[in-house]
RNA sequence: GGGCCUGUAGCUCAGGGGUAGAGCGCUGCCUUCGCAAGGCAGAGGCCACGGGUUCGAAUCCCGUCAGGUCCA
């Protein structure tokens, strides 16, 4: 289906490029190179580039940016800045994965305009999935810097397709002194994130350099052209996008073993020399043995199981070596190079404000924070993990990572606790559990690893101290993911659709926030879903609850109870959807009590989260919000629990804000033109669609913002903080109330401290002091009773066996209280059990019907238990009860029955004697 | 967002329907010139919280809260 559109590329035919299937892989590849006869990709053929540059000059990360950013511009791209690796404009993915994501979804689907066509950009990008393989094939990066050059047409307007695009790549190599024989174009379809086109490959050398996309097809159920098993159709808009390796680019230059040591040399001196076990491995051979090693690991996707093997086996063939021989040698310098390339990763992450945590985004930060860590460990590394953000931010000086430094720093060091907690405790548990045991399952192994966080190289280690050997099952880790697959998802409520035939509700309450009621037009009634052309009833959104009220019409009127947003569209749901009927005029009537509480408590989200920022940092962001009519809450992300001056500190700035009544800006603007003047910091509350976003201002903090505000901060009233909980590692949530709520709070705050405080007849004051007295004198009265229970028990004995019936040798006790402790029983059953030949059967027949009976060792000895004796007793009297042989105790719920339960006690032990 | 694990003495943890336990730490006494160590005695528990099942729940079930952990 695809062969046409790589055959429309007429450049590469006018420049002497040929078509040739690659016999195997049974591909399509460009070449000019006449004797080539495969396709040139590993692993139809290995690297050639190691040891033998394929450009001209020798290039570091720096000038190789400068180098293809300035190229492009002289050739009519504007440059456009880099977006954060972390991915706040988007809600689908987390991180920033391709330089495509910064446009996605408004720009590539046409809605939003480009910032600028076509642009140039360098934007780091993050990828985990390949983490594994990261420092064994010499060319896994998790932070990489994709160079991308894109242009964006639509049926208006065509900036430049495919033909112009092949053409800048082929003189951009050239222009690096890359010959055009040495150039491959390999067709492989492209498909991500919903759109899919052709794509060429560009290699050089064995070396994938660039990729070129023709994203011209979108998803569609019944699209005619599939692609990886997905079904895809042409839109209207088609997109050159472009992806240059920078660090490739970079390692090509030099052609050092691996990417790594062409990237950051720096670094990997650095842990070379500070760490224990490295020493060594500073040797010629060594530099052999990775180059090797890379050239061989470059044939492959990725390096798992049954494949890392064999790449193991083939290199020690091809090198003259033991297996362990090169195990030595290898595996601490694949250590080194995953953790030169993992702190790089921590160095953005942390820098756009990720917050490391153990659910959400944060923990993509944990994750890469914990393995550093444990590869630190392993190869000796001595120095904090900060020293190599630091070293890493000289080579990337025109990244500002500086002023976030203090920050990074103090992340690490909890991070590093919090893991060396786990670990500790972690290795208990194994220690634990081997005693018990004596060696440690699979399935131990999984738990350990999933509900403890001990991995089990470390259960391993633990194991063999105590002299117990265990095998790590090499389907470990497969069997671990398999475990996690089985989840799933489900979706959609209201056909859209249907929806789509009405025009966009006029949405009043943007425009007059303070008006109470309003007239609109019925357009449809869909169920208990009423559809009109304006609208004053906000919908729920931005966190911000629904407005509720009144519909009237002439037959009279109901309750909107819910108001929804699909779309463009606004659903009223109400009580009764009999009451109005398509074209007719209705009346709108607001709960404003509501709203204008929904608007102060709006209002102050904003305020409080701007507070946050200046406490605590402008590393927080919110995590999630939702505003109430009694109270509201913002979830923000932060390293550590809030401290309770930390929190008053937040209401203080919060309430001056209040007090200084300053102006709340609102208005739409133009999303690129706001992204460029605001920052993302704008998509605090998730991203809104659309080409126009609504701007909210309350003095420096501006956000995207949908919901309805004051108009003033002095509207809001007074705000109290009623509470700040850790919701989960990495985020905090405020709760707080605003103006008449959270008077309402303050006040039924205060009812319940007076009427405690009446209750103890005391003053509020005195509260604290007095609970604890008297909690203090309780315990002590618990232990007092316990005391006396004690010496009335051995009192009550020698009464009792007074009392004794004799039956044969035994010394039958019966005695039933009118209401006695269980333990008093028990305490008392326990004494008589020390007198020879005794049975006794306690009963309290008060509130509740409890029996105990006890038996001394003698009668054990014959055979009587007491407690068989207290289920005879107790399936009489209409309850059961159990217990040792020498004590038992239960009860029942017919009181009258206790006589006949005794008797049947009794006859029992006559028949067993 | 989903899964799993854990909340018991100041600390580390056993127990897992029937009288709340151990080790360490603490207090006092004995032994000693003193210390370390040992011996004896003792203090210290709403068994996270709220429901439910049961004659009876620390224990089983449900929920809440808190902590941990893995995955997306």
């Amino acid at each position: 289906m695809l062969e046409k559109e790589y055959l429309e590329i007429t450049y590469l035919k006018d420049n002497g490029y040929e078509r040739k299937l690659c016999p195997s892989c049974n591909k399509y590849f460009w070449t000019k190179d006449t004797t080539k006869e495969s396709c040139g990709d590993p692993p139809c053929e290995p690297y050639s580039f190691i040891g033998s540059p394929v450009f001209t000059k020798n290039f570091d990360l720096s000038s190789m940016r400068d180098e293809f950013i300035s190229f492009f511009e002289q050739r009519g791209h504007e440059k456009l800045d880099p977006y954060p690796v972390v991915a706040r404009w988007r809600d689908d993915i987390y991180l920033t994965i391709a330089s495509i994501a910064d446009f996605q979804p408004f720009v590539t689907s046409g809605e939003v305009p480009p910032p600028s066509n076509p642009l140039v950009i360098s934007q780091p990008c993050i990828r985990l999935d390949d983490l594994d393989s990261v420092g064994k094939t010499g060319r896994h990066l998790t932070v990489f810097e994709m160079m991308a050059h894109h242009a964006f047409n639509n049926p208006k307007k065509e900036i430049y397709w495919k033909n112009e695009t092949v053409a800048y790549c082929k003189e951009f190599l050239n222009s690096l002194g890359v010959h055009d024989e040495e150039i491959i174009f390999k067709e492989e379809p492209w498909a991500g994130g919903g759109n899919a086109g052709p794509c060429l490959e560009t290699l050089v050398g064995g070396l994938e350099l660039a990729t070129l996309v023709f994203m011209n097809l979108e998803t569609a159920a019944d699209g005619d052209i599939e692609i990886k098993g997905e079904k895809y159709r042409k839109m209207d808009n088609y997109i050159v996008d472009t992806g240059y390796g920078l660090e490739r680019f970079v390692w090509a230059s030099q052609g050092t073993p691996t990417v790594y040591d062409a990237i950051f040399p720096d670094v990997i001196q650095i842990i070379k020399q500070e760490s224990e076990g490295l020493e060594i491995l500073s040797t010629k051979e060594v530099e052999k043995v990775v180059g090797e090693s890379s050239k061989l690991a470059g044939m492959m996707s990725s390096l798992k199981g049954k494949k890392l093997e064999n790449l193991r086996i083939t290199l020690s063939e091809r090198l003259g070596m033991e297996i362990s021989e090169l195990l030595a040698i290898i595996d601490p310098m694949e250590k080194m190079y995953a953790l030169a390339d993992h702190s790089r990763c921590l160095l953005f992450m942390l820098n756009d404000g990720l917050i490391p945590s153990n659910a959400g985004a944060g923990y993509l930060a944990r994750l890469v924070i914990r393995r550093s860590i444990r590869m630190a460990e392993e190869i000796g590394f001595k120095l904090p993990l900060i020293e190599l953000l630091k070293a890493h931010m000289n080579a990337l000086k025109e990244f500002s990572f500086e002023k976030r430094l203090t920050l990074m720093d103090k992340i690490l060091k909890s991070e590093e606790e919090k893991y060396s907690v786990t670990i500790s405790r972690g290795i208990k548990m194994v220690e634990r559990l081997l005693k018990k045991q004596k060696t440690i399952s699979e399935n131990n192994l999984v738990e350990l690893y999933e509900s403890h966080g001990l991995p089990p190289e470390v259960v391993k280690n633990v194991a063999m101290k105590t002299g117990v050997e265990i095998e790590i099952p090499d389907t470990f880790y497969s069997k671990l993911a398999q475990q996690h697959i089985k989840g799933e998802r489900e979706e959609q409520e209201l056909d859209p659709e249907l929806i789509k035939q009405y025009p966009p509700t006029r949405k009043l309450y943007y425009e007059q926030p303070y008006q109470k009621s309003f007239e609109a037009m019925v357009l449809g009634v869909r169920g208990n879903n009423i559809i009109l052309d304006r609208t004053l009833f906000y919908p729920e959104g931005g966190g911000q609850m629904y407005d509720t009220g009144y519909i009237q019409s002439e037959r009279g009127s109901t309750r909107v109870i819910e108001v929804h947003e699909m779309g463009d569209i606004i659903l009223h749901r109400v009580e009764d959807p009999s009451m109005v009927s398509i074209g007719e005029v209705i009346k709108g009537e607001i709960d404003f009590d509501r709203r204008k509480r929904h608007m102060q408590h709006h209002t102050a989200t904003h305020i409080i989260l701007y507070a946050t920022k200046r406490v605590l940092g402008d590393h927080i962001w919110q995590a999630g919000a939702r505003k109430e009519e009694d109270k509201a809450r913002l979830d923000i992300t932060h390293y550590r629990k809030l401290s309770r001056e930390e929190v008053r500190k937040i209401e203080e700035i919060v309430n001056e804000i209040v007090r200084a009544n300053i102006k709340v800006e609102w208005k739409w603007m133009d999303r690129i033109e706001a992204e460029k003047k605001y920052g993302f910091t704008l998509y605090q509350g998730g991203v809104p669609p659309g080409k126009q976003i609504r701007v909210v201002q309350i003095d420096r903090d501006v956000q995207a913002c949908g919901g309805t505000h004051c108009s003033y901060t002095g509207e809001v009233g007074v705000i109290k903080i009623l509470r700040a909980d850790r919701i989960q590692d990495g985020v905090d949530r405020l709760e707080f109330a605003a103006g008449s709520a959270a008077l309402k709070h303050i006040q039924k705050r205060d009812e319940i401290l007076e009427e405690s405080a009446k209750i103890l007849r005391v003053d509020v004051e005195k509260l604290p002091d007095t609970v604890k007295r008297f909690f203090e004198e309780w315990k002590d009265q618990k232990k007092q009773i316990e005391k006396m229970v004690n010496k009335l028990a051995r009192l009550q004995v020698k009464e009792l066996i007074k009392r004794a019936e004799k039956i044969d040798k035994i010394r039958l006790v019966t005695e039933q209280f009118s209401d006695m402790d269980q333990q008093e029983l028990i305490k008392i059953g326990e004494k008589l059990k020390d007198e020879k030949n005794v049975i006794a059967i306690l009963i309290s027949n008060g509130k509740s019907l409890r029996v105990v009976i006890s038996v001394n060792d003698e009668v054990i000895q014959r055979g009587i238990y007491a407690n068989t004796l207290i289920r005879v007793m107790c399936s009489t009297i209409g309850g059961g009860g159990g217990g040792k042989r020498d004590l038992a105790q239960g009860g029942g719920t017919s009181p009258e029955k206790v006589e006949e339960g005794i008797e049947k006690v009794i006859e029992y032990i006559q028949e067993k004697i």
